[in-house]
Formats: C-alpha cells, sequence, structure tokens
DNA sequence: AGCTCATTGAT
DNA sequence: TCAATGAGC
C-alpha cells in the first residue's frame, strides 16, 4: 500500500513511527507543508533552523532515492489532493502539538475520511503522550515535582525505532524549491554566525547527544548555571524540530555511567517539556492566558521604549543585554540567562510575559510553543506551580554569581570587553569616578533606565494590590 | 530555580 | 566591619 508520510516537527529517520510504518507497508511519498495559516510569526532564527533541518531531511531521504516534496498552501488541501491522484492508501504523520495543529488534524483527518484515506497518527515527541499520562488526584497535574515522580516512577520508554533499512518511492510531483520560500536570511552575516554555532539536521543532532553524554553530562547540575561554561546540551533545537526524539536522549543518558545527580538533574530537564506539553493539553489557553487567572487584573505596562532597549540588549544591565544579544544573534540563550532576562523584563520593566513570549518564539531557534509559554508563565509568576511574584532576579547578582570573570558578558557585549571584572557586571559605577580604572571605558554602552531597587518595590505593591484588592 | 533587611555574634 | 541566619516579600 502506498503513504504519504507527512514530516512535520519530526524531521528525522530514526525513530520516527510515521516513517517506519509506512517504510513497511510499501511505497512512501514524503510530504513538507508550508502552510501560512499555521504560519503566523515573522522570519526569524528559526526559518533558517528549519530550512537548514528540511535540506538534512532530503539529503538523507536522497540515500533511499526519495526526494522530499515540498509543498505550499493549506495542509489539508494539498494532502487531500495528493492522496487523491496518487492512488495513496494512507497518510502517516505526528500528531499536532497545540490546540491550533490539533483543530488541523481534525480537518484532515475528516477531509481524508471522506477520501477513504485513513489518517494515522503517532509520534515519539514525548516520553509518555500527553494523553497518556494519567491525571492526578484531582484532575490533571499542576505542580510539576508530582508529576515528575509519578512519571519518572513508571517511566520505562521503548527502545527507540531504528530508521527503516529500505524506503521505496512514491513518484510524486516535485514541488516547490526551498530556495525559492525566502527562508534564508537576507543578511549573510547573521547566516555566518548561525552557522558557525549551530548545524541543524538530525545527524548533527545524534553527534550533538553523543558529544553531551561524553563530555558534558558529568557536572551538567553544577555547570548548567555558568552560561560562560558550555555546560549545557544544546539540544533543545534539535527537539524543537524533532531531529532527535526524547526517548533516544533518554536512552543514551540512562545508560551513562555520569553521576546519578546529574542524570536525573539533566532528565528531569526533559521533564519539564512533558510539563509544558501536559499543562497545554489540559489547558489549551495556556500560550496566551495566565494559568492563574488574577493575573488576567495585573497592570502591566505598555510596550514601549523599554521593550525596544530590552529587544536589543541596551538595558544597561551586561547580563540582560548579553543574553538578549545571543539571543538576536544565534538564537539561543542559556537556560539560567532566560529567567534573568525574562524576570527583569516582567518584574523591573513591568511589561507583560506575553510580550516576551511573543519576541523569544520569533527569535528562538529552540521555540516551542508548550515551553516557551509554561517557562515564561514560570517566571512571570503566573502559572500553577511558579516562582513565586515575589521572586525576582537581581541582575546584577546574578551576573556576579554565574559570571564571576564576565566571559559570557564580554562575548556578547564588546563594549564592555575591557571593563575589570569588579564593575563589569555594575559599569555605570565606573563614571562615577571611583578612579580606579584607569583606561579609556567610555563607550557606547548604555547607562540602566530602571533602577532595580524602585522598579522591584513597585511590582511587589502591584502584586499585593491584585491578591488583596479593595 | 531570589532578594532584602534586620539581627546576631564573631572579629 | 562583616559573614551567617531567618523572616517576609
Amino acid at each position: 500500500m502506498r503513504s504519504i508520510v507527512w514530516f512535520r516537527h519530526n524531521l528525522r529517520l530514526s525513530d520516527n513511527p510515521p516513517l517506519y510504518h509506512a517504510s513497511r507497508e510499501g511505497p512512501v511519498l514524503p510530504v513538507y507543508i508550508w502552510d501560512p495559516s499555521l504560519d503566523t510569526l515573522p522570519d526569524g532564527a528559526r526559518k533558517w533552523w528549519l530550512a537548514g533541518s528540511l535540506r538534512a531531511l532530503n539529503g538523507q531521504l536522497e540515500t533511499h532515492g526519495l526526494t522530499l516534496v515540498l509543498l505550499r498552501g493549506p495542509s489539508e488541501e494539498i494532502l487531500f489532493r495528493l492522496a487523491r491522484d496518487l492512488q495513496i492508501g494512507a497518510v502517516h504523520a505526528a500528531p499536532g502539538r497545540t490546540p491550533e495543529e490539533r483543530r488541523l488534524d481534525l480537518k484532515v483527518s475528516r477531509i481524508l475520511s471522506g477520501a477513504g484515506v485513513p489518517f494515522l497518527t503517532e509520534s515519539t515527541d514525548y516520553l509518555i503522550a500527553p494523553e497518556f499520562v494519567p491525571e492526578g488526584r484531582s484532575g490533571p497535574w499542576k505542580v510539576f515535582t508530582p508529576f515528575w515522580r509519578f512519571c519518572r516512577s513508571r517511566l520505562s520508554p521503548d527502545s527507540p525505532l531504528p530508521a527503516p533499512a529500505k524506503i521505496a518511492k512514491v513518484p510524486g510531483p516535485r514541488g516547490e524549491r526551498l530556495e525559492d520560500w525566502g527562508w534564508d536570511p537576507p543578511v549573510p552575516d547573521w547566516a555566518q554566525t548561525m552557522r558557525r554555532t549551530w548545524r541543524p539536521g538530525e545527524a548533527a543532532a545524534l553527534e550533538r547527544l553523543e558529544l553531551f553524554v561524553a563530555e558534558t553530562l558529568a557536572g551538567y547540575g553544577r555547570r548548567r548555571d555558568f552560561p560562560a561554561e558550555d555546560g549545557t546540551s544544546k539540544l533543545s533545537p534539535h527537539l524543537a524540530q524533532g531531529e532527535i526524539s526524547p526517548r533516544q536522549i533518554w536512552r543514551k543518558v540512562t545508560e551513562s555511567k555520569a553521576l546519578e545527580k546529574d542524570r536525573e538533574k539533566f532528565l528531569e530537564e526533559l521533564g519539564w517539556r512533558e510539563f509544558a506539553a501536559h499543562l497545554l493539553r489540559h489547558n489549551p489557553e495556556m500560550l496566551e492566558s495566565p494559568l492563574r487567572k488574577i493575573f488576567l487584573n495585573y497592570p502591566w505596562k505598555a510596550e514601549g521604549r523599554g521593550f525596544e532597549l530590552w529587544k536589543r540588549g541596551m538595558t544597561g544591565f551586561p547580563l540582560v543585554d548579553a543574553g538578549m544579544r545571543e539571543l538576536r544573534l544565534t538564537g539561543g540563550m542559556p537556560n539560567r540567562v532566560r529567567m534573568v532576562a525574562a524576570s527583569f523584563l516582567v518584574k523591573n520593566l513591568g511589561i507583560s510575559w506575553r510580550s516576551g513570549a511573543a519576541w523569544f518564539a520569533e527569535n528562538l531557534v529552540d521555540y516551542d510553543p508548550a515551553s516557551n509559554a509554561a517557562s515564561w508563565q514560570w517566571v512571570a509568576g503566573c502559572g500553577t506551580d511558579s516562582a513565586p511574584f515575589f521572586r525576582i532576579f537581581n541582575p546584577v547578582l546574578q551576573g556576579e554569581r554565574y559570571d564571576p570573570r564576565g566571559e559570557y558578558v564580554r562575548k556578547f557585549v564588546p563594549e564592555l570587553a575591557r571593563i575589570p571584572d569588579r564593575y563589569l557586571h555594575r559599569p555605570w559605577m565606573i563614571s562615577g569616578g571611583s578612579g580606579n580604572c584607569p583606561g579609556d571605558f567610555s563607550s557606547s554602552y548604555p547607562d540602566p533606565f530602571v533602577d532595580l531597587k524602585t522598579s522591584r518595590i513597585a511590582a511587589l505593591q502591584a502584586f499585593r494590590r491584585l491578591s488583596t484588592p479593595g
């Protein structure tokens, strides 16, 4: 039987159930659809990654004599036409992850079944598919720790599926050319930085995993917090595009000889990803709306000059600015820095987490709707199990604690390259004239435009009024 | 997975 | 003068 394999966020050959099953049943037409109704974000780093990922996938399919067929338009119409014209017996795909994608799944399924073609979905996007995680005692899980304890105690993911040994080909249409989709960045310099930083595609993802487990997993628990240390896995963009599956990662990590403490800490990060998916499944409004509804009344400030400065990495707080510039330059940012930058936007600038989440969505190569929203709500204090609102990061102290030598800041904020460690995270104090700083430090680096202390107090006051109205 | 301020006890 | 500690935000 001939099948369509509709590649979505599972751009890999190994451990890919739709591809695996379809290829055992008969010839395959591999398809990727650019559906404008699902692609409402401005083009950014993610598009660069996606283009690379599609090229890599096509390269792998070509070793089997297949070509990834690129098509643009409404997914359900495209799939219906292909299925009808090519005498297709079934369409295989990974199920949608967002509410929007899941609505599309229903539409696709309805239209295909009208043509007598089953729409078969299966995925290994998560260690436990969100629909199979039993609810807690009183409904869906709301707190991470019991959720993860529960999952962890019963987790024994199946072995990853191998890549199909042979894939037979359905002769199909030529499809469009990726070059015509305009996803390659218009600015060559930017692409160069991206290429130096990342390598999209399944082969790179598997190599990254090997390298991480061999060299970085030991010490992960401590080093992950130090942005200059390169102590994180850097697997998130591969996961976001499905170039690798979490159970492939699970397998390698649990088999590793690293200390249990480090292994468990890393698996817990996979756990947060699972938790975000669980939350989204049971709270489909979570992408736009706070889980704690009282936050609907929080007096967020309008985006304005402050938001512009935050986005450009010109707030005057070195750790925040380094992170925001890294994001803009490379599409990445380590978790610790994300928390600090996000806390600063929400608590010190008083701007809604939704504005921040939108900017991250546009710029992160590892953008994942569920994880992004869940993490922003965690920082903002409006999630079900989030940092308490009054937990406010101080970017100066965080900088001094986690980037004491300023290696990370200096890398992304060159204006500060020659500032002595002592002042690196509070450069405005130099112009205060201590006299200890010979040399030319007058630079284009901006002075802070908010006061950490007063903005913090204002945020706490707004929050208190929220919880005790009247 | 925080910060600040006040207090305390050691230098 | 300053590190350690704890309460409260």
